[in-house]
DNA sequence: ACTTTTGTTAACCATTTGGTTAAATTATAT
DNA sequence: ATATAATTTAACCAAATGGTTAACAAAAGT
């Protein structure tokens, strides 16, 4: 008997239950019983579906993971030439973010909380991208004179830096300056024109 | 009696053990037997000392918080140039997380899990830095033509990330391009270096 | 029709975990 | 010296928590 997708509006349910209490509140701080109260579903549901905790974790961290990580490919594989490619780069994960503003620091404290499941993860599930090419295109540009001399290595830290970060400390920041939801909505909109040109300025010569 | 100050080193040893746990694995993920095994000292000298877990996270959060807040007065509250204003808060930042660095991910990672307690935390203990006094500043160097025309928003966002973000993205990071300890470490002092002039190279006319 | 598989529930269980207590030990004051 | 206060420990406790079970209901196969 073969395992047919059957009515998966229950597996669904638990996984975007499970997604929202786990974003919010880490693996350890998550409650089975507060996920299936979520999800409106008795608890050994949960265990009926993904076996124990550790296991639907990793499936919702698995899927966060995937839909942050290969977007860097973009910036890493393309053939554009290096400016163009920071504008993309900048813009297409911004989107991703803008979809999905709590993953970067859900994926972030995981990292940090349990590095050595995350590696064993990533080594083997991932197809994880390499960052080489961007880095030798951005040497080149350099060694050509076409831009300011940077390390490849400080510069991919600044792009990502500027375009990540505003998501991580979006709770401070909204503090800090007191920014309500939709203001913040129309700094990342501004960003998300302005960050790459922003970069730009700052290698051209 | 007064309770005179004591032989502290049975709450020094407790604070530094709940310092490291916490730290690694957040408020929810510590356990109280592993702080007071990581103290070398029985568990219920941890609610001698500090009540309950609760209070003794929040002891170890505000040391933690008032580390790194209010260095950002660096940046806000001095009377230096724009440019040097920008060259100082890099490198007295990094330099307090390069002592810790573990602090800022510590911090992001509580605002996040738990912003209700963190917001009560800032408004009572935090002498919390307002950040207008810079932004005024941004906007009369782009007013008197100085500058660039940029957000004065923007700018404070791209300063504090390119600051912050590498220590945030340490183990991200050192996976993707393979970097150790001492790579990093290398990393991070180009960076105190450079980055300012980065910033200001976008910004310059 | 009826048998078998799949999905769902309520009740239960073992362990972990934060927290307490009462007794013992050490320091402090008189 | 001795009474008093502060510190420390081992044993204990109740609640929370992840997980299981057995019975039941609904689909699916025959």
């Amino acid at each position: 008997m073969v395992k047919v997708a059957k009515d998966n509006s229950t597996e669904e349910k638990i996984l975007e239950a499970a997604r929202k209490i786990f974003v919010h509140k880490g693996m350890t701080g998550a409650r089975m019983q507060e996920i299936a109260d979520a999800a409106g579903i008795n608890k050994a549901m949960l265990h009926y579906y993904f076996r124990n905790k550790e296991m639907l974790f990793e499936t919702i961290f698995s899927q966060a993971a995937q839909k942050l990580f290969p977007q860097l490919n973009i910036i890493f594989e393309s053939d554009l030439p290096l400016f163009e490619k920071i504008e993309n780069f900048v813009q297409a994960y911004m989107d991703v973010m803008i979809e999905n503003p709590y993953l970067p620091m859900f994926v972030l404290t995981e990292m940090h909380q349990n590095p050595e499941r995350f590696y064993k993860k990533m080594k083997g599930e991932m197809n994880f991208p390499k960052p080489d090419k961007f880095l030798a295109q951005i040497e080149k540009e350099v060694k050509r004179g076409t831009i300011k001399r940077i390390s490849p290595l400080q510069l991919l830290m600044n792009i990502i830096s500027g375009t990540i970060f505003p998501f991580i400390a979006k709770p401070m920041f909204q503090m800090h300056i007191g920014l309500d939801e939709l203001q913040f909505r129309q700094f990342i909109t501004q960003r998300k024109k302005e960050y790459a040109g922003f970069v730009i300025d700052a290698i051209r010569k």
